[in-house]
DNA sequence: TCAAAAGTGTTGTTGATACACCCATGA
DNA sequence: TCATGGGTGTATCAACAACACTTTTGA
């Protein structure tokens, strides 16, 4: 019989910060070794018959001290399987992501740099940043759940600008990305309109999802 | 300590025949309990500190009976965790795409179905290969390990078609498919041509993949 | 009234789709 | 010489990017 490897699910758990006007990355200093003290992604070993979404949900909230409501949404990236990314043994890690609410996160020993800056982290948790950000650009616009998840129910132009940028590396123009929100099936333009930017300008449009 | 669940990697496995000029899928009959007999997707339970695709190899050889040389390429496609998908327990699988050169293949127990029209398969293995379907539609023309695995060193315009069919549905106009070609970095179009179809007609141009 | 930023309209580019027509083969 | 089917050229449409110009706010 072959011994069997254990299962890890590290999650990037994302978080706009409208204040900051960027997505932040939910990182955790380790409590044990290896790697204690350092920062890594939030990440349990997946239970028997445990779901990967319920094991991200646990890691989240065991390692981020998020409470589980705030998790907004899930889902799948890719699974990383190099023998020697813990120096423990051979363990694979499949990666999530999860978006969580700002409003309804309670204190925790989390960290969060922006997802562009993030700090060195332990394991090979920098390779699996690094691997999954042009996967989770690529969400952004087209699945429903994770920019639904990322933005909140509500949300205005001038934070799609500030999500899509943070995500993307670049800013759009805000004509361009107007259209492609008028595109999508189940967000609409309400006649609602947000305060203006500190620095002023023309307030921005408030957007809905409508399902 | 949690238990930790067992992983397998199972495995779709490509060839195209261009005698039928359609690709087929390798699925074997199960030598044991549960589901003995049955058609099944080749899979291995993953070995402690195995890499993923490694232990595709050993699934494709020691299921279909397919020399490992046969194995041109190979990838990982998603991940399922339903608890029940194995009756004997929660299991995680893991599925990979892997292409073969039917030329060097021996005999074996596989069966090769169309990839269109595959029988009722063992365990969930009919809802892997229905998700993964598409994800292997887009790897086309897009990923060149998996385009170049699939149709081989060289190959003929009458050829591209005939996979592109068996993978998207419909099959593109030939016009349209050259100039996707001709776009792709790494592929050529020869000088030469190929003999004319049984039927006749004009003999198709050769492509070569040039790195 | 000026700066800032969203929104409207317009234009050019690119990719995908579709098709008319030309070419090369087997029968 | 006809049916078959790949190859060339062209038209059409949608998506995207880019930018001039207008509108609405705060200072």
């Amino acid at each position: 019989m072959i011994e069997s490897t254990p299962v890890s699910v590290d999650v990037l758990t994302l978080r706009f910060d409208p204040t900051a006007r960027t997505v932040l990355l939910g990182v955790a200093p380790r409590a044990f070794e290896p790697f204690a003290g350092a920062l890594a992604l939030p990440g349990v070993l997946l239970g028997k018959g445990e779901r990967l979404r319920e094991a991200a949900r646990r890691a989240v909230r065991d390692k981020l001290g998020a409470p589980e409501e705030a998790i907004t949404a899930s889902g799948q990236l890719t699974t990383f399987d190099e023998p020697s990314r813990d120096p423990r043994g051979p363990t694979l890690s499949i990666a999530l992501w999860a978006t969580v609410d700002p409003a309804r996160l309670a204190g925790g020993a989390a960290t969060w740099p922006p997802l562009a800056d993030v700090p060195p982290l332990a394991f090979d948790h920098d390779r699996i940043v690094a691997d999954c950000r042009p996967l989770l650009a690529d969400r952004l616009w087209r699945d429903v759940a994770f920019t639904a998840g990322l933005l909140g129910r509500e949300f205005t132009t001038a934070q799609a600008l500030d999500v899509t940028e943070s995500l993307t590396g670049d800013r759009p123009y805000p004509a361009n990305l107007g259209r492609i929100m008028e595109r999508l099936p189940g967000l609409a333009r309400t006649a609602q309109h947000a305060a203006a930017l500190p620095k002023g300008g023309r307030p921005p449009s408030v957007w809905r999802w409508t399902s």
